[in-house]
DNA sequence: ACTACATATGAATAAATGCTCATATGTAGG
DNA sequence: CCTACATATGAGCATTTATTCATATGTAGT
């Protein structure tokens, strides 16, 4: 009866609240945190990738990306669906054909570093 | 009887074969690239993205974390745990406390580099 | 208008993901 | 040894995701 207990998950002295003030303080706001993962939604997925680092060379339309990665139009299709709305592809149309390529060098550089890092 | 037709998904002149050509001898290999895809999709959610903008600040323990983010003990726990594996962030022991922190300065970096890119 | 073909998309399905709840591990203090 | 508590983990469940299949859209050539 003293006080409610519903969120006091840890009561006791392990709790910094300093620290806890601090990280609360330098907390990037909700809406950003969740758009960050969007973004690299994007990139955490290896077939994303490879259209992302076929792109890096030249321009493709779809069927070159599906030859390049021996999927079907359909998944590749889907896939560019998904990078355009998130602003990592554009693309020209020619024709019967849809020539993608990379919207921005940020996108190249992602994969780039990415790729320093993991190779450490 | 000419040639088999599985994999002929595009077999006429939309295909261009220097691009094609290209992109695949500039491709990455296979595993780094999926290796890539599981870097990113540790930063490919808003709790772990909190995590992580939360150690910027200073190393916290698990409860410290469950206090900052409003989420249960286990929930972060869980989440800790990928980031360990990723090796995304290293902790210490002390007594009963585990104190997390940022493994390494690139965490940080793809995380500013991230929100400076979606806020273009 | 009709056909062929490049691309796009909706529905369905299988796999992966993030949380909750219950339980286990490990350490400090009595 | 026993209890308390910080943390870790396994199982279960709801949601998301990546592909396939079927179908739609749009453009070029006849």
């Amino acid at each position: 009866m003293d006080h409610p207990l519903e969120d006091d998950v840890c009561q006791t002295r392990c709790l910094h609240r300093e620290s806890v003030d601090a990280a609360l303080a330098a907390m990037p706001p909700e809406k950003e945190l969740r758009d960050l993962a969007e973004f690299y939604k994007l990139f955490a997925d290896p077939t994303r990738l490879r259209i992302l680092s076929a792109l890096g060379s030249c321009e493709l339309c779809v069927c070159d990306l599906a030859e390049t990665l021996k999927m079907s139009h359909s998944a590749v299709s889907h896939q560019l669906r998904l990078l355009r709305a998130g602003k990592l592809v554009k693309y020209r149309r020619q024709g019967k054909m849809a020539f993608y390529s990379l919207d921005d060098h940020h996108v190249e550089t992602v994969v780039t570093q990415g790729l320093a890092h993991i190779r450490e």
